[in-house]
DNA sequence: ACACAACTTCAAAATCTCTACAAATTCACC
DNA sequence: GGTGAATTTGTAGAGATTTTGAAGTTGTGT
């Protein structure tokens, strides 16, 4: 699960995502309006933590422009202001929560999960795809009703797979998805995990739906 | 066994968390809405006592939420209200019971522990698992009809297990059910009562049920 | 206050996963 | 078909997680 934090107090902002980093959630942090802009057009995240007071623009800015471009990032918003204000505003306009600063952060993990858990599955935790389920809350797959152990990091790529099924998806999405912004051209890590989940999936006697786009990626159908 | 105190008076609240905590069950409380929307949907409780005139929304609509995600807690309803409508509602919804303030603390208590016998084991006292006998009354163990003595925090673990069999559960749920919400991500206390529970286990005769789910958790299975 | 049991903390050893690199294969284009 | 680039496959070491044994702390009953 990607989370970016959007904070310009560097100090918060480490601890945040240093703590969430332990809740095996990865992070990508901006420390101001033009970083966040980018960053949210150019990636997808599972969940958003939007501070308000930015330097550079006001946060609620993003929060209009991912509407607009409908992205459906989830996103929580943290301010100094408890004002009723700021809260409506936000809500308003798609947030999914909101939180006052000072908060705890297992508090804020929790409503994290919460509004990733609401987002994705619509109070459902099962997904399928043909024979597969994914159950995302006990992280466990079955096929043919045969369960599959999958790595976390099989895991969530299925997870990717599916939740984009039929469409095609570039490795640099998938890397980004499961790795955050900072890495090389380098996709080995790719090929060898996918090479591990089509093993595992097939040895359940699955078909191969992971379908190579030679040159951009790959696609998950039948 | 875990319970959770929705209520707005916290004299209230506090004397019965009191109370129930005198009577070896571990209480949680949540003071409004929000707080306990957060409570019930990250945790899972044996019993919850819901007060259903709540700051911040109405309690039914908790009740609601947990039937609408399967959870199987416990509810059981605390009201001013002694009024016909409410109790009819809130059976209705699916609460287990219903209670009309002023109450006495013993009739509380004796009600909650209805709630948990019934809830967990539809009248019978011992839950089996294969060769694995675990009698909830006395607290006692057999594996092939040999008695296995297990301390409280084995005792609750095997149940947890047996009672979620085939599902995979994370340490964060085994954490917050056995020891409750409070608690940094540091697990070695599941591993170690996890070893010591193996042990006792196999020394009885029995297989390894206790699967581990790298980087996940546990599952209960064969 | 004492003894005993239960629980928690700590650190090492064992195990499993991820990543990096290299060889073999496949693909698109000529 | 030949060629180079991209993908697949195999393997080993680094890194992270779990297991284990033992020591330290807390709690309970007498």
């Amino acid at each position: 699960m990607k989370i970016l934090i959007i904070e310009d107090e560097k100090e918060l902002s480490d601890s945040i995502a240093t703590y969430l980093a332990s809740q095996s959630y990865s992070c990508d942090t901006a420390i101001d309006f033009n970083e966040a802009m980018r960053k949210t057009e150019s990636l997808d995240y599972d969940c958003i933590l939007l501070d308000i007071t930015l330097p550079g623009g006001n946060g609620l800015k993003i929060l209009e422009s991912l509407k607009e471009n409908n992205k459906n990032d989830g996103v929580l918003i943290l301010s100094a202001k408890n004002s009723l204000d700021d809260k409506i505003s936000g809500l308003n306009m798609g947030a999914d929560d909101y939180l006052a600063k000072p908060f705890d952060l297992s508090e804020l993990s929790a409503r994290i999960a919460a509004i990733i858990r609401r987002k994705n599955f619509d109070g459902l935790n099962i997904i399928k795809f043909h024979n597969i389920e994914v159950d995302t809350q006990s992280q466990s797959v079955n096929v043919n009703g045969i369960p599959v152990t999958l790595t976390r990091k099989e895991f969530d790529l299925l997870l990717y797979f599916i939740s984009n099924k039929k469409r095609v998806i570039s490795k640099d999405a998938i890397a980004r998805h499961l790795w955050g912004d900072e890495m090389g051209g380098n996709y080995d890590f790719i090929y060898t995990h996918i090479k591990n989940l089509r093993k595992k999936l097939s040895d359940a006697g699955d078909a191969d739906y992971i379908k190579s786009i030679y040159g951009i990626g790959y696609k998950f159908s039948d």
